[in-house]
DNA sequence: CCCCTATCTTAGACATAGTCCAATCTTGGA
DNA sequence: TCCAAGATTGGACTATGTCTAAGATAGGGG
C-alpha cells in the first residue's frame, strides 16, 4: 500500500517540508494500531522539524481527516486521535485501566432495531455506526 | 420509577439545596433523551438557584456518574453530555447536522469476532460497548 | 432543640485541547 | 526567475473541565 505521503503528492496537495514530516510521522509507524493525539503528532513531528507550529499539525490533520485520510477516533476523553488506518473498516477496543487502543473488525455490524428507530426518532437515516469496546487488556487483568 | 432525587436520598446523601436543584433538572425534563451539558445543567440550576456555581454542578454530576445514576455520554464533539436513563441499556443516535441525539436500542449486540480480538490484542476481554450510530434524523434531510 | 463536625459549596486560579487571525513565507506553474 | 495562491507562524483567544483553601451547612448525638 501507499504511504501517507505518497497519497497526499497523489491529491495533488503542495509539499511542504511540514506535510512531510507529518506524513512521514504515521509512515514510519506502520498503519496499524496508531492513534496519536494532535500534541504527540506534533512532538514528533518536531523532531525532525523544531520549528513547526501547532497551529500547522491542527490544520495539516484536519485537512487531512476531511481528505479521509486519517480517521479521527473519540474515545471518552475530550481528546482527538488520529488513526491512518482509513482503508479496513474497523472499529475500536480501549483498556479501561492502560487506555491502550486496538483497532478491530466487528464480525457483526451494529443494526440498531428499525421499528425502535422510527419510534424514537421518525424520519432518521443511519449512515455509519462507530463502536467502541471497553474492558482490558491481558497486561491489565 | 422514583425521581433522580429519591434515589439519591436512599442512597444517604446529604440532600442540600445544590442536589436538589441539579436532581430536579433531570427530574422535570423525564429520564428520556436528555443530553445535557455541564454548563447546560448549571443554567438550568442556576434558574432556581442563581449562587450556585460551576464547581458545584462538575462535582456534583461526577458524583452522580460515579454513583451509577447518571450516564456521561461522548459523541466526538469535547463536551461530557449527561443521560439520566441509566436503567435500560441502550445506545446513541446522532444527527450529524443538528447534533440531536436519541436513545435507541440496539437489535443486535455488536460482538467484535473473537478470533480477531484475540489476534490483535492477545488476553483482551470485552466488558460493555458503546455505539454511536450517526446519520441525519428527519428535519435535516 | 442545639451543637458539632464531617461533608458540601464557593470563587477564582489553573490546566488542557483546540481555534483563529493577520502577517509573512514558500511552492510550483508560467 | 517570478509571482500569486496557498501554507505557515506565534500568540491571543475560547471552551470545557479541574483544583484549592476558606467558609457554610446538614443532620445525628446529646
Amino acid at each position: 500500500m501507499e504511504t501517507l505521503s505518497e497519497r497526499l503528492i497523489g491529491r495533488g496537495w503542495r509539499m511542504t517540508s511540514q506535510r512531510r514530516v507529518i506524513a512521514r510521522v504515521f509512515d514510519v509507524v506502520g498503519a496499524q494500531h496508531i492513534h496519536l493525539t494532535a500534541d504527540d503528532v506534533h512532538e514528533r513531528a518536531a523532531a525532525a522539524l523544531p520549528e513547526i507550529s501547532r497551529a500547522t499539525v491542527y490544520n495539516t490533520l484536519g485537512e487531512m481527516v476531511d481528505a479521509g485520510e486519517l480517521l479521527a477516533v473519540h474515545v471518552g476523553d475530550r481528546v482527538t486521535r488520529y488513526d491512518p488506518n482509513v482503508h479496513e473498516q474497523h472499529h475500536h477496543l480501549l483498556c479501561a485501566v492502560c487506555s491502550s487502543i486496538f483497532d478491530v473488525h466487528a464480525a457483526v455490524l451494529p443494526v440498531a432495531d428499525a421499528a425502535d428507530v422510527q419510534a424514537v426518532a421518525p424520519g432518521f437515516v443511519i449512515e455509519s455506526a462507530d463502536v467502541i469496546f471497553r474492558g482490558r487488556c491481558a497486561g491489565c487483568r
